[in-house]
DNA sequence: ACTAAGACTTGTAAATTGCAAGTCACAGAC
DNA sequence: GTCTGTGACTTGCAATTTACAAGTCTTAGT
């Protein structure tokens, strides 16, 4: 009797096939989309930017959510000067298209969350793959 | 000299005023949103049902989801019977606008995760306030 | 009486989080 | 030229959260 693996290779070791189950996966935390937030919504692109954010990450989490957005391909690393080392976080085309779902969301929580504020304006990002 | 609170007294304790944030205050974390999709998405309605998912969430961890789900009102329990006490689970109009969010991470990790999968039908859930 | 099912609770080990402190290289003030 | 500060982290550790296993409690079925 032959036994048919009925999940594909690419998702071996992952929860399920669901999407949002995978989705969350990646993203599935308190602090994950707040940094894509800032962003792509606010335009930072340095750790201390993201550190200066209202909700003030900690600062070894904030590491290792760039580290994490990095190798799921959400985020771009660039170095801007060498010693001692540097760099700017660009958001990728991939990571910038979760802007939809944040979208949502800030409408979720204007409609059932009383005292929230969206921002007027939004700075654009640039987008680097 | 007085200080005037920045923030709305509603807010009091809330990591800042962003939406998103609140919003991942409530449901940012690897499991509240699985259980979310099951009441939305495939209409399941009791303990035993959201256990039998793919992903197989802990059984305190789905304990701990509902009573939280409830207490933030996105979840209504109703027994159905007393003894042995017997309930199930409906999700709430709040609840229920969290849809456009699954929506929006379902279609990116649709173009983004190679091998999930979207179910061609889905049940539609009862909303009860 | 025995077994099973449904809806949990409890215990415990492992993993993750949050806070504080330390590091390392340079930049500017005195 | 030492002193202080800044940016971008890393490390250590206590507290919280997660995951897995096992136990509970009542009724239904054989």
């Amino acid at each position: 009797m032959k036994k048919i693996n009925p999940s594909p290779s690419c998702l071996v070791g992952y929860r399920s096939t669901c999407p949002i189950a995978n989705v969350l996966d990646i993203v599935g935390d308190k602090w994950t989309l707040l940094v894509v937030r800032d962003l792509l919504l606010s335009g930072k692109r340095r750790y201390g930017e993201f550190q200066s954010s209202p909700e003030s990450i900690p600062t070894n989490i904030l590491a290792d959510r760039l580290k994490r957005l990095e190798a799921a391909g959400l985020v771009k690393k660039e170095f801007y000067q060498n010693n001692p080392p540097r760099a700017e976080y660009f958001i990728t085309r991939k990571g910038a298209e979760l802007g939809p779902v944040l979208q949502e969301m800030a409408q979720w929580g204007q409609k059932y969350i009383p005292g929230v504020i969206i921002p007027s304006q939004f700075n654009q990002p640039e987008i680097r793959d």
